[in-house]
RNA sequence: GGAGAGGUGGCUGAGUGGCUGAAAGCAGCGGUUUGCUAAACCGCCGUACUGGUUAUCUCCGGUACCGGGGGUUCGAAUCCCCCCCUCUCCGCCA
């Protein structure tokens, strides 16, 4: 959420930063209703005010044997007007925060300006994609040879788009997320936490996910719950509504199930297990003060690579343009896999800096420098997801043979199984 | 799911209609004492909104907040209603 204070000092700059992002803001009407709002407090502050003053008075003259209820009566128009301003301020201040709630963070000022994705600034690449003596095959087609991939079945489950991993598929998906939850608590030094994998809707609307996405998202309107999308949502959420105390940065990382609709898409990049219904990802989320969100940013984003570095896998790095960022980020970097037989480069991470756009949705605060509670900056990064990191190793590491061998870091995961091979 | 108990400031814990933004203790901050540490003593010590003042971190007021929402009353932490959560027992269950 932005705050309206802010608009009412920068409301041209507060404007153009949206129209960067393609969103056109009600910048006056905003300002309007803070306006209207502020009046209406005063007025009511002050009958409230005059409210408290007479009561005390006629509670003494009461106490001291005289007639009030001339007054009484009196204060009873008194505080019929009170609820009427109050509530008034009630609508006021729900229309605000409704608008306010739509709208999308600023992009930070070194972010390239760009309608959409072709505006996105490749920043490194990592890795050289290996010279296959044979056509590579997509990881469909090798996966359901080897029988770790089944797509119909799964289908008859639940429906297209909900992954089926067994033997040696499923067993790789484990030692993928077993090591990485290990490199990124014994080397990058996060906390790991399991959270719970439904979260209402509080939390859903402090991390963004509504009320814009409400769409992408699958409910259990039984008990007001949703299912998450990402680990974000309630690894961010633990400190809602919190000062937090200790000590900054905190930097966790999840491993959960994400649960997305993705309504509508269909075709190309949605084949085999690019984009599914039901995937696993291990997620790193960082609170910090917010002079040091940015060079945090560049570490989660590194502490994403060195996984992709390990398994040996080619990758690249892009620098999200304005019109491509998501709706609660201020900067993005995005991390692709390149996998040969899709033949195309595949996205296994997102690392965002949120800026204090979450926090002030949510209320997670901390105590700066001065004693005052002020907004963390969240962060958080895909570190990574599962099913195309599964893609990637399963194009990339595949043999004419028709079996895959197993990235050497991750043996020691595997129990020293060098390869998948056809049963 | 059923029955009961309870939700008060960072923590513990008083408070059943006005004298309570809230006793007391702990923790924390500042100071005195001290060779250092500790102890002792003194003071400070919630959040948000809002008016004025001021150099953005100042100062002086006001309003609201004792799980959330609504109600009764001139006046509610305190009385009533609904909801949420925690604990105990029973049931069910991985």
């Amino acid at each position: 959420m932005l705050d309206i204070r802010r608009i009412a000092e920068d409301s041209h700059g507060v404007e153009e930063a949206l129209r960067n992002k393609g969103v056109d803001a009600p910048v006056a009407e905003l300002l309007a209703l803070h306006e209207k709002r502020r009046q209406t407090v005063t007025e009511v502050e002050a009958k409230k005010n005059e409210r408290n003053v007479v009561s005390k008075e006629l509670g003494a003259r009461k106490r001291a044997g005289e007639d009030i209820s001339e007054q009484q009566y009196a204060m009873r128009e008194l505080a019929e007007h009170i609820r009427g301003l109050d509530q008034e301020v009630r609508d006021l201040e729900e229309r605000l925060y409704d608008q306010l709630l739509a709208l999308p963070n600023l992009p930070h000022a070194s972010v390239p300006v760009g309608a959409d994705a072709s505006g996105n600034r490749e920043v490194r690449a990592w890795g050289t994609p290996r010279a296959f003596p044979f056509a590579p095959k997509p990881h469909w087609e090798v996966g359901q040879r080897l029988g770790i991939l089944d797509f119909e079945r799964a289908a008859r489950l639940s429906g297209s788009g909900f992954p089926l991993l067994l033997g040696d598929g499923a067993r790789l998906q484990r030692a993928l997320i077993q090591f990485m939850l290990d490199l990124h608590t014994r080397e990058h030094g996060y906390l790991e936490v399991a959270p719970p994998y439904l979260a209402n809707p509080a939390a859903m609307t402090g991390t963004g996910q509504l009320p814009k996405l409400q769409e992408d998202m699958y409910q259990l309107p039984a008990d007001s719950l949703y299912l998450i999308p990402t680990a974000e949502v309630p690894v961010t959420n633990i400190y809602r509504e919190e000062i937090i105390e200790k000590p900054l940065p905190i930097r966790h990382v999840a491993h959960t199930p994400c649960f997305r609709r993705e309504a509508g898409a269909a075709g190309k990049e949605t084949r085999g297990l690019i984009r599914v219904h039901q995937f696993e990802k291990v997620e790193l989320v960082k609170f910090v003060e917010p002079d040091r969100s940015y060079e945090e940013l560049e570490s989660l984003v590194s502490d994403a690579e060195t996984v992709l570095q390990r398994l040996g896998l080619p990758y690249r790095v892009l620098e999200l343009c304005t019109g491509d960022l998501s709706f609660a980020a201020a900067k993005c970097y995005d991390i692709e896999l390149w996998a040969p037989g899709h033949d195309g480069w595949l996205e296994v991470s997102s690392c965002s800096n949120f800026e204090d756009f979450q926090a002030r949705r949510a209320g997670i605060r901390y105590r700066a420098a001065n004693g005052k509670p002020a907004f963390v900056h969240t962060l958080n990064g895909s570190g990574v997801a599962l099913p195309r990191l599964l893609v990637a190793i399963i194009e990339n590491y595949q043999e004419a043979d028709g079996s895959v061998v197993i990235p050497e870091a991750l043996r020691p995961w595997m129990q020293g199984q060098e390869r998948i091979a056809p049963a």
